[in-house]
DNA sequence: TTGCGTGCAAAGGTTTTGCATGGCA
DNA sequence: TGCCATGCAAAACCTTTGCACGCAA
């Protein structure tokens, strides 16, 4: 037989977790914690071990975090995120989704000009996000909160 | 007094071999191991301590590289990198530095319409170099080499 | 002489692995 | 019943920290 074949308590606890949180990042740590919450118990390498296969299934995807902590994100369809890129705030750590099209152009760019291919499930643009930079006392010029599917982009 | 004070053998030793890696990347097993091959001796402890005061004093840049393992590079000049952006091969590790009008195009649209500012000494692009991605038999359209100073750039 | 710098060893944290047991099919 | 999945503990890693000693100033 082959990895994954089987259904158990542990994996459907996973799953379930992950629909509830689609499109959301998360580490081992508080996918454990929180499934302990609920009265649900697995054990840390049961999780380890599911999340890598997923990875490899692309059901997840896998990156590193800030201070080398390893994030998953579950993606809704295998090409959920393939077309947009993903910011990080290196103060806050929220990782926040552009959908834009200058991405897309920059990808192009990249490929014909540089024939570098830019994988967008990979790549994580760091700095500082708007709410951090305001709590920072820096000027934020710009009003709406367009972070997550933003009307201002070409 | 202040850390950093004393001009040791150790320091001398780490420099000398920053200086001749100028803007390359490098991990802390690198450093200890070129070092010993040298017959020079030197701490790990040491080595992490001193990259961490040099990354704080803006000589080297430190980032999360592939499984974890953090890398550092030495920046010629404290305003080296500042302005462009670094992609790195996600098959060969490679990390190519690009100076490129698009990408300061792109830094300003994050800031404007996102209210996100990016940083380019910490973020960094992963995807397939022009070189591997012809190893693996993918067509290659760009002829040049123009991963370091790039004149197709806008 | 002062006190920062160094190196060793230990501790800290995350992730992987070995192995006996559990449980799905 | 067969064998994958699980969980515990240990190991493997990278990194940080404590402490005594070394050494630059």
């Amino acid at each position: 037989m082959m990895r994954g074949a089987y259904n158990t308590r542990q994996k459907r606890e996973l799953l379930s977790f992950l629909k509830e949180r689609s499109m959301q990042h998360f580490s081992v740590d508080e996918v454990v914690f929180e499934l302990q919450d609920r009265g649900e118990r697995i054990g840390r390498s049961t999780v380890y071990r599911y999340l890598e296969l997923l990875a490899e299934q692309g059901v997840v995807r896998k990156y590193q975090g800030v201070q080398g902590i390893t994030q998953y994100q579950h993606v809704e369809d295998a090409s959920g995120c393939d077309d947009h890129f993903h910011m990080m705030c290196s103060r806050c750590g929220n990782l926040l989704h552009v959908d834009c099209g200058l991405m897309r152009v920059m990808s192009e760019h990249l490929m014909k000009e540089h024939g570098f291919r830019l994988d967008p499930r990979d790549t994580i643009l760091v700095g500082v996000c708007e709410k951090c930079r305001a709590e920072g006392g820096e000027a934020v010029e710009h009003g709406a909160d367009c972070h997550e599917g933003c009307h201002h982009c070409v």
